[in-house]
DNA sequence: ATAAAGTCTATAGTACTAGTATACTTTTAG
DNA sequence: CTAAAAGTATACTAGTACTATAGACTTTAT
């Protein structure tokens, strides 16, 4: 039940493209300072924005000056949606995907134990990721380092 | 976020062999009888049983006649017991495994946006698998098939 | 004794992961 | 107008995990 580098290190990206937007500060954002940041290899992290791109979320200024910045506000990008870019379907199990369904072996799908309950861990992932989006990671980001008094 | 074949194929095989424990029928199951009946690979199986065995969950016997049992009662073997055997922690990341911790190359553990998420990801499968016996499942099935008015 | 069944270990093909490398294009500063 | 900064695009690779397959062995019922 894992999650790839490949999303690790998107969502990361992500979540640190959102900060600046909240802080209403400049929004690009370089792929050397969120690698250096991130302790992620440039080349890797230039590799998955560019699909995150391709996908419509992020947009990019080339030249000096440059970088990549959010397609979108921070709440309107969920953490599903970036997930789904990068690794596919959140579904453990192909004939309980709703976004991409296929079937599996089972003599019979509709009574099929395992697949009732890989259904409900499927909904439950999907909850959490697709109603947590960009700004609401950064919101308790924030009051975690309120509650540490830190920074 | 996906299940392994392994896992999904040890989790059928597991259902199947409560199947007879609730229905108070002998408990004794053939490999090829559950890999028929769920269109699995009979040596690959066998692999799966037998990791199954040492981990302290199957009882096996051996020569005509033979095959595998469950060595508890359904209702105290969970589906989070048979998952991790098979496919490792429920944690779709290191650093929010309870069972098998290791940091991520975040910053800053503490105040990290991703590592917040993905603990509640963490918790809500952790929460299905963990309280979900084989039992539960056997019964869920039994109640879908008389929804469907079916066998 | 023999056949049915599980045990155990090795190995092989394939796909995926995580990254490198390289050659390009666009943009801005000077 | 050109050099450097930055993104674009694609190809390649080493390693690992996945999904089996194979074969030799052990135990047991009849």
């Amino acid at each position: 039940m894992r999650l790839s580098k490949r999303g690790e290190y998107g969502l990361r990206a992500m979540i640190v493209l959102a900060e600046p937007v909240e802080k209403n500060t400049m929004p690009v954002v370089q792929i050397k300072e969120i690698a250096q940041r991130e302790q992620i290899s440039p080349k890797f992290l230039e590799q998955i924005l560019l699909s995150l791109k391709n996908a419509g979320m992020l947009h990019s200024k080339m030249g000096v000056g440059g970088g990549y910045y959010l397609a979108r506000s921070p709440s309107e990008i969920t953490l599903g949606q970036i997930f789904r870019v990068l690794d596919g379907p959140v579904a453990p199990i192909k004939c309980v995907s709703q976004m991409s369904y296929e079937p599996c072996g089972c003599p019979d799908e509709q009574t099929c134990g395992l697949r009732l309950v890989m259904g409900d861990v499927r909904n439950a992932i999907a909850d959490i990721l697709d109603n947590t989006s960009l700004a609401d990671v950064t919101r308790r980001q924030i009051s975690v380092r309120k509650k540490l008094g830190i920074e």
